[in-house]
DNA sequence: CGTGGGGTTGACTGAATTCAAGTAGTGTGG
DNA sequence: CCACACTACTTGAATTCAGTCAACCCCACG
């Protein structure tokens, strides 16, 4: 049965802010329904314009674009509390295409209650305009990776950023956390080939700093991949969720 | 003396979609004044908290972020009705600098105000929303450049899409626009060196695709520069302006 | 009239791509 | 039970696109 916005079990881990009841009320109002889908599902195609909107709850997916050529980019990878169709939302068209990696289980919205749901809950508004400024604010840093990092640094950067929000998703034990990504995957987000990532992930392997296997990533030592990476600062803040 | 929102010499440009007489009074009411810069001064720091919020009204200028490494990236550049300080304004940090290349006029608006202007005025929020939509969709595009596509689609699809975006802002007369940056900027934009984009730039020339020098564009048949570029789709869809 | 920023061009170097071959694991069907 | 196909990953060698180094031009400016 579809879970209960009272009862969902993102909302209280500490990396998402805390929501007041009536917030709480407004999102189970707006949510229309839940939706389990299989791995390898498409979820919403470059181009279209959905009728739905979603908040990841469980599984992880990819947001990815393809150019004529047939060439992929890989916009960023998908973890719980990832809302998904900004921008069908409210341009009325997507700018890349979702697939679901593994199983998922997604919240569904209506995107034609938007406008109502913005009028109606400001601090609702207000979030999801964070969270579009998160999504805007990662997205620099990802084109200052294409642009400016090596392969070396492209990976680390890759690797130290989601092993950080696995961290604030509690998803890492041990130093390890579930990464069920193909390696052609992470080429296609950072620009490289399969080729050269796969023996920059042999490199950071010899060098103990991240191994990444069987769909297992573990880091003995985060700020050491950071320093690496340029990463300036390892803290997540707290985001909103929808 | 400062302009009056209602005189607002952008808000009637075809590009940008209309506003009520309600939100052209709430703008007024937000906005706290002008700000005129020289070319070259810093508008918004890296990591600051800016308690100002700003939307460009005459001139050009960067928005970049620097590495550790002293490696710059452009994240793209700034045209009249762009909103400045998103990420201030919400997440109260600036992932990246801002800066005018040119003299700038700047509509300024009081960060501290801009809850009660979510709370009052649902269709602004709407529209900050969508701006920062249109914002994520540009960077997807973006880091498709300089992920997948080679030296010359990438210069061909930066000069194309400034020029689209020139056409709309009446900044096109005879094939040709304004275009005040340096060739570094441009090569920092899409991750390029500067020989490189340098030499790249001339090829396009020689082809007679675009032609950039003392600061003008030139462009006789964008359609033949966009399909170079692999841009599928050459419209600019009306956006909204605060 | 020197100095410095922006642009241009050629020669050399190198990081990353492409090509190629092979391993391991998994599932299918005769 | 084994041959076959298929996918993900791995590794070495050859190639190339783009970066680095180094000059040089032009021009605005103090």
């Amino acid at each position: 049965m579809a879970t209960k916005c009272k009862q969902c079990p993102l909302r209280l881990q500490h990396q998402f802010l805390p929501m007041s009841q009536d917030e709480v009320n407004a999102m189970q109002r707006f949510k229309v329904g839940e939706l389990v889908v299989d791995a390898g599902a498409p979820i919403l195609m470059q181009g279209s314009n959905s009728p739905q909107l979603f908040t990841a709850l469980h599984g992880m997916g990819l947001r990815y674009k393809y150019l004529e050529n047939g060439k992929r980019q890989v916009v960023n990878f998908i973890l719980p509390g990832d809302f998904i169709g900004l921008q069908a939302g409210v341009m009325g068209e997507m700018g890349h295409s979702v697939e679901a990696t593994t199983k998922m289980t997604l919240c569904v919205f209506d995107r034609s209650a938007i406008w109502n749901f913005f009028k109606d809950n400001p601090e609702r508004a207000f979030s999801v305009t964070w969270l579009a400024a998160i999504e805007e604010h990662f997205l620099g840093d990802a084109l200052a990776t294409v642009g400016q990092r090596d392969a070396l640094q492209s990976v680390a950067w890759a690797l130290a950023k989601v092993y950080l929000r696995g961290q604030q998703l509690n998803m890492v034990s041990k130093s390890q956390m579930p990464l069920p990504f193909r390696q052609q995957d992470l080429a296609d987000a950072l620009g490289l080939s399969l080729v050269h990532t796969n023996k920059t992930l042999a490199k950071l392997r010899d060098r103990q700093l991240a191994q990444w296997s069987d769909g297992v990533l573990s880091i003995a030592d985060i700020d050491k991949l950071a320093a690496i990476a340029m990463i300036e600062d390892t803290t997540v803040p707290p985001r909103p969720l929808l």
